[in-house]
DNA sequence: TTCAATTGTTACTTAAAAGTGCCTACATTA
DNA sequence: TAATGTAGGCACTTTTAAGTAACAATTGAA
């Protein structure tokens, strides 16, 4: 079994890496399906989306609803339990957008523009 | 440039990685010298404690105050600007608790004893 | 004189994360 | 009949992160 020095490494185990942060704050706002995941975030492949979906499932902070459809339709949302992350991601979120604005003067340059997409 | 699709990915290149929310959780208790970091998180190496130490430097979360003595003395501790994130950091270690309580029936199994330790 | 103590660097190796390309399923539509 | 759209699996390669081990610098103490 896992061992952590202290506890807030066991909140890493859940959340740290690359995209889940990212995953968590697109469904905060909304349930998604995977097609609209992946235009949310350009930069992820399906493999690495799919990847930590399943993780992220998992740990019990996703739901994955499956319609009995074609071609497919899934759906992920957050769970109750992913929403007790709410307020770090909130805070998260904010942090980033303030550490931009101090660190680059004119935000435009390191923001990717996405109008053409839902907006996010 | 680096360019991000939502500001959280700048909050993630900050305080993303294995070790710098841990070492920030430590920071944020007190100011800690190289040696006591390293006793604080026994499965970090020397290389990995510098560097990411000089990572958190250059994003302006720590700072590094080197005292002119033999055998040298270094004291890492939380910038202005690290304070910042208390609220996030102070989430994330209450969350991560909260979390191992939930999924370890007896949290002892997965928290490393630090009884030879100052305490954390 | 040689060792200990503390912080740090560097080159090299290994392990983990991520990317790529190709494949499946199947009802609908052209 | 063949192509379309959606979600995802799998084997393989590449890239990145992390670990290892040896070395440096300095000065007081043994």
């Amino acid at each position: 079994m896992k061992k952590y020095n202290i506890p807030v490494e066991a909140a890493l185990e859940v959340i740290g890496g690359k995209w889940k942060v990212v995953i968590l704050c697109h469904l905060i706002k909304d349930k998604r399906r995977t097609g609209e995941l992946k235009r949310l975030m350009p930069g992820i492949t399906q493999k690495m989306l799919t990847q930590q979906l399943r993780e992220l499932e998992e740990d019990g902070v996703i739901l994955r609803e499956v319609y009995n459809q074609v071609p497919p339709r899934v759906e992920y949302s957050l769970s109750d339990y992913g929403w007790s992350l709410k307020g770090i991601l909130d805070s998260l979120c904010a942090w980033g957008e303030q550490h931009i604005e101090k660190t680059y003067p004119n935000k435009e340059e390191v923001l990717v523009q996405t109008e053409e997409l839902e907006q996010v």
